[in-house]
RNA sequence: GUGAGUGUAGCUCAAGGGCAGAGCACUGGUCUGUGGCUCCAGGGGUUGGGGGUUCGAAACCCCUCACUCACCCCA
């Protein structure tokens, strides 16, 4: 009703108010980077993106969306990311997709089609961009979020797991995050889990009259969520519910215990949580969260595990593979926290040239033009006479430099080339061209 | 999907039924071709939108939209 009321306005005959026009904003939960945000944000991702290359994990490109299958074989029909959270769409050929939720399926459909792993051997791969999930927005959650992924394919070990907490960890430090908790668990195998899983549903099935709704529901359909959940009523049940660390298979208790001691043998500290559980069903045996109490109530900013059994249900080799995934606006919410979000320096560019007058607004086209072949980051100000203004100007390119040209320097054959940092000025030769743009080089340092 | 809080100038926020304001930013001057500092002046608002109560609404009531936070979920 009220967009017919705004088209009438638009459309009616006559002249419409300009506030009749209905403004366009971005779609909830999406957010712009404006400067010097981008800038910022991008430098996080590199660096972190640094900290996987140099953990000899090589870099794949993979699409934004998906067909929903791959989604909903990986991820699990019962989670609540397949339920209601996926941005859905069909193209003109009738084909479902979804834009995608999360990055592992996307990586190992890529792995799988393209046959980059060989099972007797260690494949690394990571990924990072945009993912999608239609939540309700919130402080560290949004609906197109970016991660930085890594997932390690074929024949891997607990020392792979280790390996992987400890890049998370080496972020951590560089960036000096604050407190962060590492929470690790063992899930068991397909051996182990299902009588733990039977274990548990029948503890759970003696206490339904003092579950919640949710929980009620899911002793049936995805029992082991039951343990994560927040309810407090659920709590005292919950907490003597069987645990998944006394049901462990022989291989898998070594597994967990080749973690504990991997990541006490490196002084990285973590507390087992015996009913962390992951929201993704892919996973087995290890999982991992790392947690911060400086974020919202949305804390965890990096988390993942091992999932043995995905590549083989996505058609792939009958591998076992692990990865993780880091929520990077969490990552520059700390960052920012601790001071150590990697910023763009105070100048942005190198050079504003400022010509006085019209007789030197052609040699400062050529400047400028001569600058930025030469590498040198520069804009005219061609808006202003004044000088003052032209300052003020060179100030908001974020200029080092401030270069001026008016009729007595075009007589001379020089330019005025004054450092704004220092206030520093010197007459530079406009000839040879290259001399201007040598001499901002060697002052910039 | 549920709940709570908040919407006033470009930004951060005052005014809690009686003239819609401050700081920062912006424009001009102070200062004719040398910025940042002073001081002075100026522009900028249907107080998110719609309806109601009232002599009078930014304020109170209803509806609606948006944002924020929390539940939930997860990175």
């Amino acid at each position: 009703m009220m967009m017919e009321r705004h088209l009438n306005g638009i459309f009616s005959v006559g002249t419409p108010h300009p506030v009749d026009i209905v403004m366009i904003n971005a779609p909830r939960g999406i957010k712009d980077r404006v400067p010097p945000e981008e800038d910022q944000f991008n430098a996080l991702l590199t660096l972190t993106e640094e900290h996987l290359r140099k953990a000899g994990f090589k870099k794949v490109g993979l699409p934004i969306f998906e067909s929903v299958a791959l989604f909903t074989r990986s991820i699990g029909v019962e989670t609540d990311i397949v339920e209601k959270e996926m941005y859905l769409f069909e193209d003109k050929g009738g084909e479902r997709f979804a834009l995608r939720p999360e990055g592992t399926a996307s990586l190992l459909r890529a792995a799988i089609e393209h046959h980059l792993i060989e099972p007797a051997r260690v494949t690394r791969l990571s990924y990072s961009g945009p993912m999608f999930r239609h939540e309700r927005p919130q402080a560290g959650r949004l609906r197109q979020f970016h991660q930085a992924g890594a997932e390690i394919l074929g024949a891997i070990t607990p020392e792979d797991d280790v390996d992987l907490l400890a890049i998370i960890d080496g972020i951590s430090r560089s960036l000096r995050l604050p407190g962060t908790t590492l929470f690790i668990n063992n899930m068991g195998c397909s051996r182990c889990r299902p009588v733990f899983r039977e274990a548990l549903v029948s503890y759970l099935s003696l206490h339904q009259d003092n579950l919640c709704q949710t929980c009620r529901k899911r002793t049936g359909t995805n029992p082991l969520r039951v343990l994560d959940c927040k309810v407090p009523d659920c709590q005292p049940i919950i907490e003597k519910a069987p645990s998944i660390l006394d049901f462990l298979c022989e291989d898998s208790r070594k597994h967990h215990e080749a973690v504990c001691a991997g990541l006490n043998s490196l002084n990285i500290n973590y507390t087992i949580n015996p009913r962390l559980v992951r929201g993704l069903d892919y996973y087995t045996e290890t999982t991992f969260e790392f947690v911060s109490n400086a974020l919202g109530s949305q804390s965890t900013w990096a988390a993942g595990g091992r999932y043995d059994g995905l590549l083989a249900q996505l058609g792939g080799p009958d591998s076992p593979g692990a990865g993780f995934a880091i929520g990077l606006e969490r990552l520059a919410l700390l960052a920012a926290q601790s001071g150590t979000m990697p910023s763009s320096s105070l100048f942005t560019q190198d050079a504003s040239v400022l010509p006085l007058g019209p007789t030197a607004i052609p040699f400062a086209q050529n400047i400028v033009r001569e600058l930025r072949t030469e590498g040198i980051a520069a804009t005219g100000i061609f808006g202003t006479t004044k000088i003052k203004q032209g300052f003020k100007q060179a100030e908001r390119d974020g200029s080092r430099f401030i270069l001026i040209i008016g009729e007595d320097e075009i007589a001379r054959g020089e330019i005025v080339v004054k450092d704004l940092s220092s206030g520093e000025q010197v007459m530079i030769p406009l000839f040879p061209p290259d001399h201007l743009s040598r001499h901002i080089r060697s002052a910039k340092l």
